[in-house]
DNA sequence: AATGAATGAGAATTCATTCAT
DNA sequence: CATGAATGAATTCTCATTCAT
């Protein structure tokens, strides 16, 4: 997908990835538009000349970073869901998880929403795919739910989104939120939410907390 | 608050409005990094060399901006709360005018989330302050319905955060519900989740509806 | 010589003191090219657009400076040789004089040095006759010694010269010399330099002094 | 000392001297403030992106340009002091070469004593320090002549300020004397003075002169 | 494949000067 | 006569990208 002047497949991802690492380390305090390309290739520990020969233009390493986050918290999502074979436990899980992970991934979260909209149209469609195939995991989740009778809702979808719109809610608004009160008084206000989106009765959550807590 | 070369007061907030509507224009596009003073004072309608009557540096017009844009939040709130004296008619009237508003101010909103931390140390304390009001509003509603005993949480200020942040939806992920689903839905499920919040009985919730609806 | 829109000259002269009394005092601590015409209007009390009334360009202000410096020099000089009839009373006072005046002129006369260049053509030569004119007092005082015998040097042009730039040393070179010696000292030693200068017999310098001192 | 982004010293050192030596062409006709970056990347050929690896502000140029100025008259100086044990023949050639030096360096030196000021802090240091340590060279050469016995002079400091500054007399005031009279007038009076500053006995004058002229 | 020097377009900001009131 | 708002050309400096070695 991103242009390259090497040829050898392995060379390039390993590259790649130590550019992202690097580009993430400074994105994270200055953000993209403040981020010089010489920065980047000093983080990555990459001479300038090299960088170029990895990448086409500096929105490719936006685009890198975008994939590799977005990798990350797949990851962390499909590890959580396939622990558990009942969709309550799963979502409440996966919920938990997904929480607790954002709180390292913070600025890589708010990295995501926030310079999106930088990315051009070629690389933002992808980008946009995989944001919405991230959704779409708790779309599955939400259905199966629905189909075991578990689960009671109008509409899957539009609850998937909310529910993945609101695990994201830390690196939004935590700084709002957390230096008052607890991540876990917060963590179960937002599990309340999500049970009430997909419709779970009280009695079921009630049985599948019980059931890891 | 910012400091000008200009002594007459009315037409600096004039020019200031001016300078924001047109920056806002630009920014919608292109965000704040990518656009350029230049481009700022022709969509202003504004000489490059009075622009910088008006402020002292570029980061000043993304401090006015963000004022100007939480100020147009904060007249929709207090407008909608004040039309009604029962809490439970007013967080459902308030919520629902906010998700209107909330689609053509969608880029704002955006904006304001995307954008925030680019503002410097002495801007940022200003309009985090802005913002935590904003969710302010939301918890002296909150306690008003607890007072009086309609709602039932435990914990009113991120009963408050979480409502808020619900309701900002739209701007931040919109895109991946809206061309697939009607308002209408997406605002029934938002509605149930923010009663839900506050812990408003079903029951007390149909009757505020069926007032106004 | 500077042309301005106002009629009434003594307003003129009134305005353009004041302005070189304001310029002056910010030129000290920046210099001429780092000083803006708003400091300078700031400085002199006086409106930005008043003050193009009194001028016509930027540089009309260092023409006026550089006369209003010339003409208090002038004062110091022509005062203190007046006061005696004696060719070599009238050397050593007038150095003397020069020399301790130069002391609160010091900013003052370095700008002389420094931003003359900064004249154009058509300032520039009206203000080197001026300061040549300076060095005539000296020759004219070093030809009245000749005549009346109690000098001896075979140039007098070129020992006036010598004599007001010794007596310059103060401000050009201050700096490496006070910090470390009595400004008594400095004195002496210039003295020493200047009768040397116009060939003055030591017991003559003797005689001379011991009348005044 | 001047921050660059260029790794190879010697590199470093040849750009740099290229700069110096189109930054003084320019210079000299229109002084360092009225100077633009891009006309003196022009004068040195080099782009100006590049002017900006060897430097980091407009302001080190001043530094660079100060060094070698100094640097040129320093060989000026040790070179003809090296070539005489007397320290009267010393002095009076030392002084001979460095006035008719300064007349190509005319320009050089006259931007040394006014541009100066300009210089900020961290280099103003280094630069008044050099040139304090080249009246230092005067100053060890008087004393070694007093030490001989063959100077005589209460302060030894004093003079050789008062020695240094009289050579500067070209640049600083050669406008107007050099347009009526000869070099070598100038010259010969200069030689007097520096001779009495320093208490030479004019017969010792006299033989040191016939000795190699 | 790797390095780092070179480039010039474009960024933010300043400022002398003009002009309407 | 006085005021201060308006203008845009010019300034310093940055940075993504290319290219010779």
């Amino acid at each position: 997908m991103v242009k390259t002047k090497i040829k050898d497949p392995e060379l390039i991802s390993k590259r790649q990835r130590q550019i992202c690492a690097g580009a993430m380390n400074v994105f994270k305090n200055k953000g993209f538009h403040a981020t010089s390309i010489r920065e980047i290739a000093k983080a990555s520990r990459i001479s300038l000349g090299s960088l170029y020969d990895y990448i086409e233009k500096k929105e490719d390493i936006l685009f890198l970073v975008h994939k590799q986050i977005l990798h990350d918290l797949y990851a962390v999502l499909d590890e959580s869901i396939k622990k558990y074979d009942d969709p309550v436990a799963q979502l409440i899980h996966a919920a938990r998880e997904l929480f607790y992970s954002s709180m390292p991934l913070k600025d890589e979260v708010l990295f995501i929403y926030t310079e999106t909209k930088s990315l051009e149209r070629k690389y933002l469609h992808e980008v946009l795919q995989r944001e919405s195939e991230f959704v779409g995991r708790f779309e599955a989740l939400i259905r199966d739910g629905l189909a075991k009778g578990v689960f009671s809702c109008p509409n899957p979808e539009i609850a998937a989104n909310l529910v993945a719109y609101l695990l994201a809610v830390v690196p939004l608004r935590g700084w709002n939120i957390l230096p008052r009160h607890s991540q876990e008084d917060l963590l179960e206000h937002l599990l309340g939410l999500v049970l009430h989106c997909v419709g779970v009765s009280p009695e079921a959550a009630g049985e599948a907390r019980e059931g890891w807590q």
